[in-house]
DNA sequence: TGGGTCATGTAACCTGTTACATGATTAG
DNA sequence: CTAATCATGTAACAGGTTACATGACCCA
């Protein structure tokens, strides 16, 4: 569940091909959702075939022929049904493979871990600066949304994210200072 | 990539059938990783036909027959190739349905969207509470394994899921927050 | 007599990944 | 000249989900 709703959730902003339902992913959501553009032209087939969304052909001379993606009335109401079902516990049952390896790591390189969590901190501070620049970037679109209240939810899924990597980090931290105590006994 | 190696470094600590890497999964891993009986089974079935893994058929009157499966080398060399690779570029890349749903809930019901919430950090509470609870249980498990610094990398897995849990409760209430604040406004 | 534990799975399905393929225009 | 941008996809695979099926023993 959810490339789709993520397809009739930018869709519900406006009409696209799969090219720029691509790069909005690549551009807005990928902070929280990587795309494969090969998973948006299925994905868009097989909504189109459920009728959530309708296409219509744009011949141009210039450029590579398109295809425009609208959202019908059932992918309106889809899409709504979707984001008013909540399933936190769904959301609870998680998988993390860096934690499985974590757990499993006495058997492992100690030197290869330290370099793997140090390079995730890494990664995390970067993440942590791209979601705070986009956080800027925000008012910039403000006025180009019908709802007001838009930029307060982007907002809180950014937040998400920079609480998240902000706990990464520090878990970061203090796993390699205990690697380093048990280095030193 | 990954039930298997989990299978594989269950399997380190010694053969079990798929009923009870099942249990072990339940009891001491479903905190990272949420597996399904069906899906073990049929992994067990795939490792044993590339050779990770072998097994044997035990035959018991009271009890229905059971099949222990044992790590070959090419398993175990396997699984420390895993253990061993480092990729926290693919970590990095998560999907969060509960972010997405955020992002885009200008367009849903609010009440619906609060009361998630509530029950998000309620749920992030209670695991918080049960990890704390296994942290303290590591120790009676501590010297049943022959490597001794095995808990030390437990804690730390565990760990993760404290500052995961903590971060998103934080969030929860940042958000609270600020869809107050709005509503009075 | 009903529910839990022991113990095994199959089949169909959904979602995401990887690798590949095509081909024109335009800006540096 | 060459790299990027525009624009479309297919095929095969890997991994996870849902629903179903069987059957005996033991304890309250």
């Amino acid at each position: 569940m959810s490339l789709k709703h993520g397809i009739l959730g930018l869709l519900n902003y406006g009409s696209m091909t799969g090219y720029e339902l691509m790069k909005v992913f690549e551009d807005s959501l990928v902070f929280f959702w990587k795309a494969q553009t090969s998973q948006i032209y299925r994905d868009l087939d097989t909504i189109e075939k459920k009728g959530w969304v309708t296409s219509e052909m744009v011949i141009q001379q210039d450029k590579p022929n398109k295809k425009i993606f609208t959202v019908t009335e059932e992918g309106k109401s889809e899409f709504l049904r979707w984001l008013n079902e909540h399933s936190p516990h769904k959301t609870m049952q998680y998988r993390d493979e860096l934690t499985m390896r974590m757990y499993f790591s006495a058997a492992g390189d100690k030197e290869k871990l330290v370099e793997e969590l140090e390079l995730y901190a890494s990664l995390n501070k970067e993440f942590y600066c791209r979601l705070e620049g986009i956080e800027k970037t925000i008012a910039h679109y403000a006025d180009k949304v019908e709802n007001p209240q838009e930029p307060l939810y982007w907002r809180m899924a950014i937040m998400r994210g920079l609480f998240n990597a902000e706990g990464n980090i520090k878990w970061v931290n203090a796993c390699l200072k205990l690697l380093e105590d048990e280095r030193v006994l």
